[in-house]
DNA sequence: TGTACATCAGTGAACGCGCGTTCACTGATGTAC
DNA sequence: TGTACATCAGTGAACGCGCGTTCACTGATGTAC
């Protein structure tokens, strides 16, 4: 039953994308396998190339799309309280054992950066505005109540990253919360400082 | 010419391992090949099986040989003063724009924490064990100036891996500056504190 | 100390599998008249 | 509105390559006497 609408076409376009999203996020970019993506959004792999020019550009859309999704209660806070309760609500998610443990759902930034920092250019394309445009929502809701907003927000969000990557590490042989709550202290400390 | 030594054996091990550690952090776990490991290490990959029975016994003897060189410093301090040196040129080095520059010969958990959080369990155990190695040692050189020396060192560590990881995003397509200063600043207060 | 034999580090070819990509094909969709 | 034709999303087989692992072989090392 070949040759759906273009409707149709858009929304694997778009389940594609969320699957690939997972996938990395579980496996790693390395890790991602075009033919499992597109058996998860329901399709074969041959007809992946009528979505993608290929498995790097794919890797990037996944990359953008997750990130963005990931940041949508931060960017659409308007108001500084807004902007303020998100940041908390932020961070106080990304410092759960519940992130620690749910990798396919979690930061796709502290999924796939280290990765992204070599690999194929467009991926690294993709993670390098990803994280300014990260750095930018959380310096604007930090510019409500605190000096040098910039360097804390960049500092902050190196902070997230790190404590999720040894946690992640941690889990299952060592104490999880050890780096959770040391990096609820600090992530406080530069959150009034 | 074959059958060498027993003691030039050790030197090729030795050699396999070194040169494993340098590729796991300039290509990651994933990238790191083993015919290629033996090139470099000047054999060939027939070989490899008489001093590792898998490759991923190789990737973690590298990953922990790798985390023992870079804390030979810190480790070999025995005097407070010493220690709070050496802590202080760790840290130093950690945020330095070589360091971001120079994969190859840095912080191998930087290289390698977001995959080995995944993959095989042997390469886990040996990153687990790794980063508790460092904790130790950057807490017990914090012991001597600080109070809760403990989650000071975790959060410390986390906010230098993360901090190098979004630099080498950033290298060559935004600032790497942003994110080393903005770290040092938080570093130092953590230090201080 | 010398000799005979077993061991085994290292070589290079080969195996086998996984995976990205290509291709011929199908038949519903979209378009031109 | 209906008809004829071109397009192209999706299928499933096949291609080709890279890479971990295996294997038969070589000849120096190590050991037993």
């Amino acid at each position: 039953m070949p040759r759906v609408s273009a409707d149709e076409k858009e929304r694997s376009h778009a389940r594609i994308i969320k699957e690939a999203s997972k996938a990395f996020r579980s496996n790693g970019l390395a890790g991602t396998r075009v033919a499992d993506v597109m058996k998860a959004a329901g399709l074969t792999h041959g007809g992946f190339y009528r979505h993608f020019s290929s498995r790097a550009e794919l890797l990037a859309s996944a990359l953008e799309d997750a990130i963005k999704d990931a940041m949508s209660d931060l960017e659409h806070a308007t108001t500084p309280e807004a902007q303020r309760d998100a940041l908390l609500r932020y961070v106080d998610l990304y410092l759960s054992p519940e992130h620690v443990q749910n990798v396919q759902e979690g930061c796709p930034l502290a999924a796939a950066a280290t990765e992204a920092g070599r690999g194929d250019a467009t991926v690294r394309q993709a993670a390098s505005a990803g994280s300014q445009y990260v750095v930018l929502l959380l310096s604007r809701a930090l510019a409500n109540t605190t000096e040098n907003p910039e360097a804390k927000a960049h500092a902050l969000l190196s902070l997230l990253i790190g404590t999720v990557t040894f946690a992640r590490i941690a889990n299952g042989v060592h104490d999880v919360d050890d780096w959770l709550n040391a990096a609820k202290l600090t992530a406080h400390q530069i959150l009034k400082g």
